[in-house]
RNA sequence: CGAGGAGUAGCACAGUUUGGUAGUGCACCUGGUUUGGGACCAGGGGGUCGCAGGUUCGAAUCCUGUCUCCUCGACCA
């Protein structure tokens, strides 16, 4: 692309409805524009870059033996109704009607269609395995878009399937697309790691992110120290150190307007750890008091998976009052009203302070024998410094943008719209489902996000909008002009993406832009080309150095094979 | 949906408290001088001040309603 009569411009300032790093650098530098909250063009750069990226993902998608199809995005409801998922994405999904007042909607994910496409396809166990997928755009009504391209309403998603008789099928065909999403990524040059996550709205058995390393990360990643455990904070666990002791006597203390967990704690002089707090929770409408740790949080996705239950709300005090517990001075020990429930890590604590479900007071030295419980189960966050649950490291956090998942769906769709096949014994059985998203608007945010400086992106050669950008910094001299176009039709015709800034700017303004976008190689063609020389400079260098014209292509053709 | 903030030129913002001709920087146009790190001088164009209603002789400014955007939270494959 020559920059002169194109369509090309940059922002010098931020600016003010984009707070992330990458968001303001794509606005600025004109590959996106806000059409509203979480939708955006792209715009000639931004496309390019975004189609860089598809790119890779087709080709290994194709290598994995994978074929693309295209499915529409404007659905009748009932195609959700099936799977019950209607309710499941609730007011996430955007819905309309046609002229006869039929209901719509605009898919938010495709399992249920390909499960149908399959149908046409598959009679016999004979005409499995096989996956899937295409590239195309997804619709959902997000509470709070934010961060760029992050967490849009519309967005593409390059969505996979795969179809297997059996179990063992599934695990070899989820290894191949787990190893194609590898290179993926890795081609990308996206520094991510690899978390156990929970199944969600999807169903199934397995769940495996993708994320991007970036503080601007939604999700809390979970690792060791010491080996390669990694999960998603929502499903990470802990082993919990035992730290029983002899049992001192239950003892009732004055605790005077002490309601917080923190306050009662110092006020007696106890470390937080030796404290158990309760929450009043409002699980399906009833009354359910979680006894955890001090320090703890309760982890909302376990809660909600051991109970069966959508969500779980605080208490409304109308519900509270159907127990006997005293907010602020709610403990274990007598409470009637309600459904206790206990973190397993307090079979592991003794002699710990807790209410005593009465105004203005707690149990000091309290000990599991001293009251009943209805359920015992892992129900709290793991926090930094817990023991992991393999190898009894350190577990530590990190944030990550998700940019991939990959699921192990079983039979949850086969069985529900009659995907079958007849196997070896003439039985009719449900195929065996996998699938498996990448976001190509959210690689290119991580890489954003993980590669720039104060000048701008940093984009890897492999995903950048153009390889190299000749700056032409004389226009007005024809001996310039001649060699910068020269050159620019050369390398383009060897394949090598190049970009000409050849506009009526000052040095300044194109050395800036130039950075600002993000491109992977400068080649300047100045006041040194009299000697017979130019200048190549690498954007993520702070060195240039002088090329002579006959080595030029030489020069960037071995770089480009050595970098990218 | 809860809490907070913001809507004035393409971008960033001042002006609003105390009502009285619509402003500044960057960007843009014309002319000139410059030409290896966002040039300089001179002249110029561009605005229903988010929208609707109200108060007033007069509203960007006061009042009422409403829409949009951002941040934190909730939510989320």
């Amino acid at each position: 692309m020559k920059l002169k009569n194109s369509y090309f411009y940059t922002l010098r300032e931020n600016v003010k409805d984009e707070d992330s790093v990458s968001g303001n650098l794509l606005v600025r530098s004109g590959m996106i524009k806000k059409v509203s909250s979480g939708i955006y063009m792209f715009l000639p750069l931004g496309l390019k870059t975004l189609d860089n990226i598809k790119k890779i993902i087709k080709e290994e998608m194709d290598a994995s033996g994978a074929q693309e199809l295209l499915m529409p995005s404007l659905l009748p409801e009932e195609v959700y109704e099936t799977c019950g998922r209607v309710d499941a994405f609730g007011s996430s999904m955007f819905h309309l009607h046609d002229r006869y007042d039929k209901p719509y909607v605009l898919g938010p994910t495709h399992e249920e269609l390909f499960t149908i496409a399959a149908k046409s396809m598959v009679k016999s166990y004979k005409d499995l395995p096989f996956t899937i997928y295409q590239d195309a755009p997804k619709y959902r009504d997000e509470a709070r878009p934010r961060f760029g391209l992050v967490r849009v309403r519309e967005f593409f998603m390059k969505d996979a399937y795969s179809f297997d008789k059996d179990e063992i099928g599934l695990d070899k065909s989820y290894k191949t697309m787990f190893d194609a999403y590898k290179r993926i990524f890795d081609r990308c040059h996206v520094n991510y790691v690899v978390v156990k996550a929970d199944t969600g709205a999807m169903g199934g058995s397995l769940s495996e992110e993708f994320q991007a390393v970036t503080d601007l990360g939604e999700d809390l990643l979970v690792l060791c120290d010491k080996c390669d455990y990694s999960s998603n904070l929502e499903v990470a666990t802990r082993k919990i150190v035992d730290q029983n002791e002899e049992a001192k006597t239950l003892e009732i203390v004055e605790t005077p307007n002490q309601e917080t967990i923190e306050e009662v704690c110092s006020y007696l002089n106890v470390d937080v750890k030796k404290s158990v707090k309760a929450l009043l929770m409002n699980v399906n409408d009833e009354l359910v008091i979680f006894f955890i740790r001090g320090d703890r949080e309760l982890n909302e996705n376990k809660v909600c998976k051991l109970l069966g239950a959508k969500e779980v709300n605080f208490a409304s005090d109308d519900l509270i009052a159907k127990s006997n517990a005293v907010p602020g001075y709610t403990g274990p020990i007598k409470l009637t009203g309600a459904k206790i429930i206990i973190d397993e890590e307090l079979k592991y604590m003794s002699n710990f302070v807790v209410g005593a479900n009465v105004k203005g007071y707690h149990y000091i030295n309290a000990n599991l024998k001293d009251f009943n419980y209805d359920i015992c189960a892992d129900i709290v966050n793991v926090k930094e410094e817990d023991i992991c649950p393999v190898c009894g490291g350190k577990l530590y956090f990190k944030k990550g943008i998700e940019v991939g998942n990959t699921f192990k769906l079983g039979t949850k769709y086969s069985e529900k719209l009659g995907l079958t096949y007849l196997d070896e014994n003439n039985e009719s059985k449900p195929a065996v489902m996998g699938c498996y998203g990448i976001g190509p608007g959210r690689i290119l945010a991580s890489i954003i996000e993980q590669n720039n400086d104060e000048k701008g992106i940093i984009f890897p050669l492999a995903i950048a909008p153009y390889k190299v950008a000749i700056a032409a910094l004389n226009t007005n001299d024809d001996n310039c002009m001649n060699y910068a176009n020269k050159l620019y039709d050369e390398l383009n015709k060897l394949g090598i993406d190049c970009m000409l800034d050849d506009r009526e700017e000052r040095p300044g303004v194109k050395f800036n832009d130039l950075e600002l976008i993000g491109i992977p190689i400068r080649i300047t063609v100045g006041k040194k080309l009299v000697d017979g020389l130019v200048e190549f400079k690498a954007r993520n260098s702070s060195e240039s150095i002088d090329l002579k014209l006959e080595e030029v292509i030489n020069y960037i053709q071995k770089y480009i094979e050595e970098n990218i």
